[in-house]
DNA sequence: TTCCTATTTAGCTGATTCCCTAATTAGCCA
DNA sequence: TGGCTAATTAGGGAATCAGCTAAATAGGAA
């Protein structure tokens, strides 16, 4: 919990995330689209992989990295448990 | 939404919310429950407030803390948003 | 093997975070 | 005013974070 929302902590990473959530992207596709150099992208995606947020899958040299979008919404359901705020008022 | 996921990326942070979830509280009561200085809990109280997801309002020298639960609940709405899960699967 | 591309790791710097103790402010009451 | 309590602000130090450039690694192709 501790880490996940940590790594939700920065706007980048969030971006990356909404990124992958349409479709899974190789590291150079998501390095190019933000105005970072690669080797802080693949700090990041670092971040988000031992937040356990995405998983990456070798292709050749290729690293394609997928969300992970269960953790995502358990993180979510818990957040809203701990602060009891109603997800299903009816 | 920056300002309000750094601060809940605090886990000091988010237990004083769960806590004033449940009711207001002052700073002294809030902070005799956690193992750190007053004024540490008074910078972070500081950075809820920044965040508007607490207000403070003052009773002679105590100043009692409460929560702004339309803040949060909106922030978690537009974080579900982002990551496009569905909290209205029907 | 050698070369080329994709990506990460190493190493550094500056900024931010988090905690502490000491000092200050704010309000109340005698 | 003086004194007491509640809480904050000030200041400082250790740790972590976020970015960069340069160097290293992994895999595929010639």
């Amino acid at each position: 919990m501790q880490e996940i929302l940590k790594a939700l902590s920065h706007p980048l990473r969030r971006e990356i995330l909404a990124m992958l959530r349409v479709a899974p992207r190789s590291a150079g596709e998501i390095a190019s689209k933000f105005d970072v150099s690669k080797p802080t992208i693949s700090g990041h995606l670092n971040i988000l992989r031992e937040a356990e947020l995405i998983e990456q899958v070798r292709n050749g040299t290729t690293l394609t990295y997928h969300i992970r979008l269960s953790v995502l919404e358990e993180t979510m359901s818990a957040l809203m448990d701990k602060f009891d705020i109603g997800k299903g008022e009816k």
